[in-house]
RNA sequence: GGCGGAGUAGCCAAGUGGGAAGGCCGAGGUCUGCAAAACCUCUACGAGUGGGUUCGACUCCCACCUCCGCCUCCA
């Protein structure tokens, strides 16, 4: 069965067949934060979607080659760093370490790329200088240059817009008076005061590079004029991925992207997420709270990329309930295959349900689906070790499927060992135990509890979980 | 006004022209010194509303209602 993917510019789905002839690499491109802030969990909605994309096609036998790009200077960077007086490059820094440790937190694979705008200004002149030669950028009145949107007829054509209807709404402001259309968009903005020291120079001018020629310089420099896959949320489809396409194939004169992959909004608690509403989160605000990264993680990747997402507590809270059913069921699994290294021919039921979640995340990433096959598992497997029916090798058997669906998943938890001081009170309570000291038992009890370890009675004797 | 998305149990949510997945919550049970946890079982005669097509509609068509997004630098 193919993988299909729903591609916003057709708006339909469509048989992934990646551009390399032999099938196998696939270059994706992703458009990543502006490190003017702490990323919110909306942000992150989309990395996760992008490495749920990432991971499934990698399961699938494709060979990855990622960038997502840091957008280091534009109006809101600019801004933050004069406020604060500081060097731009020192402004962004913090932020672009913070991006980078909550992509940690959120078990987000790392991209092969993640250039930084600011490396690539050179990349972007060049691309503007050939737009100017041919006559599809030019120099307005007040230095900046524009991208004439009359040499370019398909511009409108990814979010089905046709720009002679278009509605003019209070946000073209007058400002704008110097462009031949009012929809000519930005390609080089010329230096003014508000810039401080942020310029380059170019052919035109000091200044510095308008925010959609940074993507798709960075795209064409680092994956060449033609990408297979091109991610966002659904907000960049206009205008930003409709000026990515106009000036990259302006120059290239190649189609630069085949496939468009657009994720819906995240709302919190049935509401935009903003300030004022006293509901924007970073992923800060809510480790801060209690909640760990894969917990958020699972919040945000088991909602179909397509669908708005409501992001609620009560959503943390069960994904924290399922997570613990999953960390159960593969403690439980692990330790009847024991030693086991050869795995056992599983029983047809359990090794079609395992493909079965690859198949469903095939489908435009049927995450819901996939999830649906996953449980069924879990409980058809405990059923089965419920009736000694899973040996060892069974056993191993099962664990090598879950490792596969976790290196789509990222979710299983992390590896913890007792200490030995644990362990010692795991035996002593034993001991207590065997001789009925029921008081002396729960006073072990208690001090395991105080060293992070919940202990369980069970026939196989006791067995020690992390809390959380 | 234009374009687009969505309404399925208390919450999240899948698939499907013919038996309504799965998760969370809840109830019952098994296990257990107790507890906790875990596991098992159960939980929508009904799919925003009203029509239509059909032997048969949650699924297709029409209308209406509601919510959401985009409409020129928000993931």
């Amino acid at each position: 069965m193919p993988t299909r993917f729903f591609n916003t510019y057709s708006r339909q789905l469509e048989e992934f067949r990646p551009i390399d002839p032999a099938g196998k690499r696939v270059k994706l491109y992703t458009c990543g934060p502006t490190v003017y802030n702490f990323a919110h969990i909306g942000n992150f909605r989309a990395y996760v979607f992008e490495d749920l994309l990432q991971r499934h096609l990698e399961a699938r036998g494709f060979e990855v080659e990622r960038v997502m790009n840091l957008t280091d200077v534009d109006d809101k960077t600019i801004r933050g760093c004069r406020q604060l007086g500081v060097r731009l490059a020192d402004f962004t820094q913090k932020f672009k370490d913070a991006f980078f440790e909550d992509l940690g937190t959120l078990r987000v694979k790392r991209a092969q790329h993640f250039p930084a705008a600011t490396d690539y200004v050179a990349q972007m002149i060049e691309m503007i200088r050939v737009l100017v030669e041919k006559d599809i950028a030019y120099q307005a009145e007040d230095k900046s240059l524009y991208f004439r949107l009359s040499k370019f007829p398909e511009y409108g054509k990814l979010a089905h817009l046709n720009l002679d209807e278009l509605r003019p709404s209070g946000r073209i402001t007058s400002d704008e008076y110097e462009k031949e259309n009012v929809g000519d968009f930005a390609l080089w903005k010329a230096w003014d005061e508000d810039d401080g020291d942020v310029k380059w120079d170019s052919p035109w001018g000091p200044g510095r590079p308008g925010w959609h020629i940074e993507c798709s310089a960075m795209a064409t420099a680092l994956l060449g004029p033609e990408i297979d896959i091109h991610c966002g949320g659904v907000d960049n489809i206009f205008p930003h991925h409709e000026a990515e396409i106009a000036q990259s194939e302006s120059v290239t004169g190649k189609k630069f992207v085949n496939c468009w992959l657009h994720c819906a909004h995240l709302m919190v608690e049935g509401q935009k997420m903003s300030k004022s509403a006293g509901n924007f989160y970073t992923l800060r605000d809510l480790l801060e709270k209690g909640w760990t990264g894969r917990e958020i993680r699972y919040a945000l990747i088991t909602v179909n990329y397509r669908l708005p997402l409501n992001f609620t507590f009560d959503g943390l809270a069960a994904a924290r309930s399922a997570l613990g059913r999953i960390d159960e069921w593969v403690a439980r699994v692990a330790d009847r295959a024991g030693s086991a290294i050869l795995p056992d021919d599983m029983p047809t039921d359990f090794a079609t349900g395992i493909e079965a979640f690859f198949t469903d995340l095939d489908e435009d990433l049927n995450i819901s689906g996939a999830m649906g096959r996953l449980f069924d598992l879990i409980r058809d497997t405990n059923r089965a070790l419920d009736s000694g029916e899973i040996n060892a090798g069974i056993a191993a058997a099962i664990l090598e499927g879950w490792k596969r669906i976790n290196s789509v998943l990222a979710l299983e938890r992390e590896a913890h060992t007792p200490s030995p001081e644990v362990l010692a009170h795991t035996e002593q309570r034993q001991v207590a135990r065997a001789n009925k000291l029921w008081a002396e038992s729960d006073r072990l009890r208690d001090a395991i509890a105080a060293h992070g370890w919940i202990v369980k009675d069970t026939k196989e004797g006791p067995k020690l979980t992390p809390k959380q």
